[in-house]
DNA sequence: TTTT
DNA sequence: TTTT
């Protein structure tokens, strides 16, 4: 389903809150400015951090968490891929973008509200009334899979090993 | 829906040809064996090779599409999960084994019938009349959500930004 | 220099003390007993955890750093390899082992006492007076290079594009 | 020694042949285009192929492998980190360039002539005679650390455990 | 813009 | 044995 593989995993600091915008079909789609900072020696031997600031994009019920409970400063784990855009402004200019879409985000360190979340299309979710982010959304339907959710009829006693 | 983080990536040689079995439910379980070789200098200078060979378990459609187009010598991505496991024999010995829980697969190299297949539990299969691997099975249902899916409802010019 | 990819990658929380001890050479070996919690639905739509403990392996400078630094509880963001051991014992039985050896850490969260720390060989310390760690090992090499250090006649106004 | 984890892992093809730069401290400096293909369904339940194309830089002795041993089509493993670079041209226009730094290689499929490479600083090779990229440049020095690489006082009898 |  |  896939030809290539295109990962990255990403642990650092929000710069900002997240922003939350959500798509005419309802889906959340959350920003994140996430930062992770690399030491190296110069050649004077001088020590040199540089840090990459990465935008991140969580959709669906993954932006949802994302937007409630990320805060500027916290730390986090996403892992996604790279995603390259370029869109041509009303100038005529070209512009290019770098977003890593997550598919996988934990909330690191102490103070957590939450644990970890992940997987999961965001075209799952019903339209919610829209600007209003859902904080308490019913579940109606089977939460999305998970990289080890063997599925409903699995169970260890079922495997002939 | 997670406390922590367990990755494996893998890039390997099969030692032998899949082996799949069925659990009661229907459902494809195939074992790998996947050699990787690391190189090292001793303290001689001398180099050094060490394989290790992974026990890598496929599940559900992930683990029919292995055992149908694997073969021993074929060159293998693997993404997935640790697990270690213990089993008491009949002998009142405690065995311990390690798995890797395969939740992507690429084939690589030229000569490949296929291209990637990734995600989804097995337990999504219907039962099949077992012993005989389904080689052509009926796709009655949609796709194992795969990470760069953004769902049914997703599309580029619904996005606001 | 290796055939093949051999990758891990765990978020996990200490369940113990780290336990180091030395070489005859001199080098420190930290042992790690680190947890990573799956969650999964089983059958009947139950909500099932799952823990796997990963013993996690440190050399050198990595091992004498997460010794000194890491206490029961910590988080902690580890990088490093599968490795498969198998000693037969006095008894004639075999038995088999799996480590991760680590070749890069990051303390994750709060209360952090230092950053990140990666790479590097342990084999480059010279020995120590061994029972004791050494905290101020006087650094008369180069340390060791890390995935950002371009080395050290590495200038950014040295590339031509 | 950083704070953070910067990331990539990408399987890909290329889409020409790499170029090969040298900095006037004479270390090579590769480019490749690399592509990955991810797959999802749109809202109406078509297939749709998404192809990004990944610019990887890899410095040193890691460039000059690259550069003398891939081509153009050939599959390989790249892993680094994400790098975002801003330049103003003489426009006055800004121009953003992202690129995958690689710290590690491997070359995949049949037809190999070599294996992986990987680790180690641009800065350890000697200047070549520079416009002329280095074929058969003898190896004086020992090879970059590898991850699996304990260091040259480590030998397996010497571990307390 | 974060963090240490 | 950790953590939430």
């Amino acid at each position: 389903m896939a030809r290539g593989v295109n990962k990255v995993i990403l642990v650092g600091n929000l710069g900002n809150d997240p922003e939350t915008k959500y798509t005419q079909g309802g889906m959340a789609v959350t920003t994140l400015s996430l930062a992770t900072t690399s030491v190296r020696k110069d050649r004077e031997g001088n020590t040199q951090e540089r840090t990459e600031w990465h935008r991140v994009k969580l959709f669906g019920k993954l932006g949802e968490i994302a937007g409630e409970y990320l805060r500027k400063g916290r730390q986090v784990y996403i892992e996604g891929s790279i995603r390259y855009d370029k869109f041509t402004g009303q100038d005529g200019v070209e512009k290019y973008f770098t977003d890593i879409v997550a598919d996988e985000m934990q909330m690191l360190g102490g103070g957590g509200e939450g644990g970890g979340a992940g997987g999961g299309g965001g075209g799952r979710s019903e339209r919610p009334s829209r600007p209003a982010p859902r904080q308490e959304a019913p579940r109606k339907e089977a939460p999305p899979a998970k990289s080890n959710d063997f599925g409903s009829d699995f169970a260890d006693d079922d495997i002939p090993f």
